[in-house]
DNA sequence: GTCTATACTTCGATAGAC
DNA sequence: GTCTATCGAAGTATAGAC
């Protein structure tokens, strides 16, 4: 079963140990190895991102992948960088709109690609140097939607005790993961339910 | 996620493949090596569930393993079971509770101990004999509650097409299990909040 | 029923030729 | 920069003595 391994320790904590030659950041074959390992966390799971299977998906031989990042911890860290990166991106335009509330709504509700939730969960739980990496994401994304939402809300009006931003905020993350994740298992059954109800509930909101 | 289960499968999956004699099902050693399986899910996740980790955490010698169980797989299998069997028994205890939806509501709230929602899909993600077990034991969960959820509801005179059944176990579900996994990583902001609004708009709902 | 010993595989990681 | 070759550790699973 999980190809055992992942000595949990990554580079985070042991501080010198630059044994190894690394290439330049912008070596192509870098992020060829980077995109090659992003295919194959979404396509077959975490336990398939091994140093020879990266390599083979890139087209590639097993050493290099050593030859550009110090652990396999480190390739996967550059990958939820990433991925984190492309995401915030998302959020700011969201953020942005005349509508944060329902852009942000919008932009959860419909959100597809990259890492799926319960990889970068299941990652997290496994290995230390990406639990903090995601939860500081984490963190940094849920407080600027509750910020911006909270504003949002108070300029048209809504009281926020009894609807805090905070709340509106977690209950949609919460709802549009646990869809992702089990639809990704073959389970829809009670979201299109759901999201009508929340759709509603937005629509309650006085308006702008 | 959903500790799933249904014993009905039990039987069809395992195909004809009799190579080893198994020990009986009652065998002391046998729920020791499961007993030993749950724990080490639960504290160091599915990663660390070897034949070797399972046996030293059981205290006896690894080929032990193979007498019992065919495949590490049915080992996992057989914990996953136990689990959706234990959390089956909360279900119906719930369901036949005074206020239905109350119990519900705080059974799934309260939720503690178990393997961890993310162990499981982890789990589901990437083994297939899993991932039917676990998805037929979720639709089975789901379908029960929303039953129940709706006569209930009906009982008391509630517009279930402004409050379809479906749509509040769903979102209860999701708000329940996001917050087990977010804690698990040690994040937990918005939830107190998201908490109180679901709890407010079940008390907002006409009395019994 | 339980254990010792081991076969076979694949993992992360490195040495060193080119 | 890239590759061939290989190391040691750990995984699943089995054979066979007791």
């Amino acid at each position: 079963m999980m190809p055992g391994h992942l000595l949990l320790q990554a580079s985070l904590m042991t501080k010198a140990k630059p044994q190894r030659r690394l290439g330049k950041e912008s070596a192509e074959n870098r992020l060829a190895l980077i995109d090659a390992t992003e295919r194959l966390l979404q396509k077959e799971g975490y336990s398939a991102v091994t140093a020879r299977n990266v390599a083979k998906e890139a087209g590639l031989k097993m050493p290099l992948v050593y030859y550009y990042f110090e652990t396999m911890d480190e390739l996967i860290l550059e990958v939820v960088r990433k991925s984190s990166a492309k995401r915030l991106k998302l959020f700011i335009q969201a953020l942005n709109a005349k509508d944060p509330l329902k852009a942000l709504w919008e932009m959860h509700r419909d959100h597809t690609g990259g890492i799926s939730t319960t990889e970068l969960l299941a990652l997290a739980n496994h290995r230390e140097a990406i639990r903090s990496e995601a939860v500081a994401a984490a963190r940094h994304f849920r407080t600027l939607q509750i910020e911006a939402v909270e504003q949002h809300l108070k300029n048209r009006g809504v009281d926020t005790n009894i609807y805090p931003a905070a709340g509106i905020v977690t209950i949609i993350t919460a709802l549009t993961r646990a869809k992702a994740q089990d639809e990704a298992l073959g389970v829809d059954e009670g979201y299109p339910e759901a999201l009508q109800m929340v759709e509603a509930a937005l629509a309650g909101l006085p308006p702008q």
